[in-house]
DNA sequence: GCTTAAAATGAAAACGGTTACATATTAATT
DNA sequence: AATTAATATGTAACCGTTTTCATTTTAAGC
């Protein structure tokens, strides 16, 4: 492989004059800079950017920590943090953590390491352990949908509570006091404030809030259905259920028809994401549409900002929902 | 950041003895490899990989061209990768690449560039242009799942000739001999492939190839809807419909549905890859079911024995498919 | 205890670039 | 034409490792 100096001795000029040609062409004289160019093809000169990181110090890499690459939602965020990150001028390094906290600090040793310059995690945990922590401080690291909020990193998210009251109201609005909800995992704060909204919805139209009514969940389509089953044979049903994702809703919606319950009839069934199948499904599904790929793309931005130090105190970006209303929620009937 | 010299400095020992302590520990006597390990804990030592990448010439990355993250099947091939990768020691850097031949020569860069030491690519087409020609050849690629099957690269993929057959010969076998294909994009030769099994499934039953019951598609939920909608009002209606993915098959059910025709009495539905949505849509989709993970591992350990020079002639490795029969395909009535 | 082989360690070059500084060249000013 | 400023180029140090080769220390053999 022709390196610098190759190129150097082809075109007759120093290796430093080579490096200037290519970085601040404007910097070396237009008869120069021609012969140099020229070398550069006879050679077939390709810069080792493996050099180029290791000299700069910046390798223009960001790892991301994704839960399940297999997540639809994700794989939006994932959309836009790719093509923000490559107008920027970013690689993404993505790991598939399966929310597993080893194998997080095991890709985050990446930017102790030097192999990245920053980090997005999109899960509510802090991937450093005590042996990461740099002499000045924190690692540069940006925290998106599922956040911790404790002011250490810049968070992008969403206002769940705000969404999950929404998404309750409407609900409410159709008539239904009987409104279950499937939940996602417990570790998720996302989960705990999504649980909040609906709350407070039920209490805003004096409606008591039921235990019984919360199925566990962890936003499988499977973890949908087996709630889904449970809620169809049950003796004094809900006449709503409230999804914590799509995936969920949509494993619901299955069990509901094998039941042989009609929906929205005989169960409303709402989701949160709005994932492409949510449209396609029968009846399509009423949800929360979450801006995913702006999740991504606004992540990759702050992270971005931090590295270039045009960050001080760590942002909080609050992302815009809509409610979508489709055909699986409607009047609640009897 | 403490670097080698550091260490080195404050054991009392070369920096040779350092990295010989760090990288083949039986080199030196445990008295000095005591010293210089609680040295490294004392000044806090990481080594900086992007030095040894540089130095050692292997970067121990992988790029992966996809065409679509967001694509569930791809999702769970990537998912694949990822395992493979992490216990070979490999990292993965994902491309999102829309299928752009530009975005796709952008990253295969990397290769050339000494950013990365291979590429996977998921699409038929080499990502790779004059100007990336290595000295000794061939830049190491692995092609999978859609395939370039020119003998130059390591291949995997399915036999999707033979699948198609299956599938359109269990269509057959439920009497059903007006059977329509909603296709995937035409650049791709895994189209043409299972078009070639449809014919074939065709001609051993004495069934008459009907041009007209060809459609267009990409692989889209919204692709599915269209021709699901299109084939609804056609006069001389087909009673199956045997769709190149899973998504378009979903997207066909939903249109079929909404001009109230029962799947699969009026019309049996067929899908390509099984994703999880498949099981959880109604009526379950019949489908074929490819080892999408298994294909992300094997196309990481091709690549990783090409990297490592135990592969002579490029291997053409042929995964195993399985029809996974539903409901949304029953017998032809009428 | 002396010689020799083996094991442990250190000094310094190398990897391929970038960049501060010194020097040579050109242009501008008088 | 001489002086000065601006521009262009070259020299060499540097980034943090690994690794070759030389040297020192230790162990083995007699």
């Amino acid at each position: 492989m022709a390196n610098i100096r190759d190129v150097a001795d082809s075109a007759g000029v120093s290796v430093a004059t080579v490096s200037r040609t290519l970085q601040q062409p404007e910097r070396v004289s237009p008869k120069t800079r021609n012969k140099v160019m020229a070398a550069v093809q006879a050679v077939g000169y390709k810069p080792n950017l493996m050099a180029v990181k290791f000299r700069s110090g910046k390798t223009h890499n960001l790892v991301v920590l994704v839960p399940t690459v297999a997540n639809v939602f994700f794989a939006r965020v994932i959309s836009g943090m790719q093509e923000a990150a490559a107008e920027l001028g970013y690689s993404i390094l993505l790991a598939n953590t399966l929310g597993n906290s080893e194998i997080e600090c095991h890709y985050a040793k990446m930017v102790s390491t030097s192999q990245a310059d920053g980090l997005i995690q999109l899960r509510a945990h802090n991937p450093f352990d005590a042996t990461m922590i740099n002499d000045n401080g924190l690692l540069p690291m940006v925290n998106a949908c599922e956040v911790i909020d404790d002011g250490q990193y810049p968070v992008v998210s969403l206002d769940n509570r705000a969404a999950a009251k929404a998404m309750t109201e409407h609900l409410i609005s159709l008539g239904h006091t009987r409104i279950a909800m499937i939940k996602g995992p417990n570790s998720s704060p996302l989960t705990q404030e999504r649980l909040v909204g609906y709350k407070d919805a039920l209490a805003q139209a004096n409606i008591a809030f039921d235990e019984s009514l919360l199925f566990p969940g962890d936003f499988t389509l499977q973890a949908g259905y087996n709630a889904g089953e449970t809620i169809s044979h049950l003796e004094s049903r809900p006449t709503a259920v409230f999804c914590e994702n799509d995936e969920t809703a949509i494993g619901a919606m299955q069990a509901f028809k094998q039941a042989n319950l009609h929906v929205p009839n005989d169960i409303s069934v709402a989701g949160f994401d709005d994932i492409a199948f949510s449209a396609f499904v029968d009846p399509p599904l009423t949800t929360i549409a979450q801006p995913a790929e702006e999740f991504g793309r606004t992540a990759v931005t702050l992270l971005v900002d931090l590295l270039n130090g045009k960050i001080r105190k760590a942002p909080k970006v609050i992302m815009p929902f809509e409610l979508i209303v489709r055909e699986s929620t409607g009047k609640a009937l009897g």
